[in-house]
DNA sequence: CTCAGTGCAAAAGCTTTGCATAATA
DNA sequence: TATTATGCAAAGCTTTTGCACTGAG
């Protein structure tokens, strides 16, 4: 076996009803090879070199299903799009460039540290975080003079 | 004078060419009013009472401009809608109850300590930044079981 | 007076939904 | 076989854009 339905099959032994079928290792697949940068449409064209007959509603069902699921994380690294990767096992988050675009990842315990030292949050099950920190990087600080 | 307009003005200073228009200068006081919960079209609909020729497009553009200059952050709530708030003078974040839909805001000198701890930031001009913490709140954990 | 900003209407995304068909369990 | 999931096409939103007009500087 590849191994690469394991996630799909843990889940489905949780919750009956859920059906496995090709477009959802697929889909799960492509994700997990994307690195966690791609979009909807993305993921969609990527996934159709294998499954041309796959439609872009299937696409967007799916990345419901696998976000509530889980197994999936949204990420916002600009305004207007959402970017989809497999729940990382150690926190990664992104420092995003006002004048270029670019995009760095860097990684930091937030969660942990939040959960020390943020009230609020100490009686929170802590299942994600996300942090997104804009700025403008060394090149585009000299542009802007 | 009463002082809603002066980031504006002080902004029209360093960058000539901008001009501060009754729309900018209402839009802005609505998302001041709102207190960073309203998205696009809640913002539109708000400043129409004051101003009821304003065009959804200028809202649009506003925050875009408002964004750009730094006045206003815009923040993800949820997956699918942009939220707005005037730049706070201290960071605020936000913790999601993926139950309840519930919104705690926190405080957390985030960008300092990342800038002083992730050495791919050190370079980086921080303009803003924003966490959003997923989670189960105790309530929410109760149900779960 | 000039040029940035606006309103309107139309276009362009992106995402969701209804319904008949196909496929999983 | 009983549902769940899919594909297709159409609808629904949110956001952007072109253009002539208005208004701030």
């Amino acid at each position: 076996m590849s191994g690469k339905t394991k996630s799909l099959e843990a889940v489905r032994q949780a919750l009956p009803g859920l059906r496995i079928t090709n477009q959802r290792t697929l889909i799960l697949e492509v994700i997990r090879q994307g690195q966690g940068h791609l979009d909807a449409d993305e993921v969609y064209r990527r996934a159709r070199q294998k499954q041309p007959r796959l439609s872009l509603s299937t696409v967007y069902r799916t990345l419901q299903t696998l976000k509530k699921l889980g197994l999936v994380d949204e990420v916002h690294f600009d305004e207007d799009h959402h970017h989809y990767e497999v729940k990382p096992a150690t926190e990664h988050h992104h420092l995003v460039c006002l004048g270029c675009g670019r995009v760095v990842e860097f990684q930091y315990p937030l969660a942990r540290l939040v959960k020390k030292n943020v009230p609020e949050a100490r009686d929170f099950e802590i299942a994600g975080s996300e942090v997104r920190i804009t700025g403008y990087c060394p090149a585009c600080r000299q542009k802007k003079g």
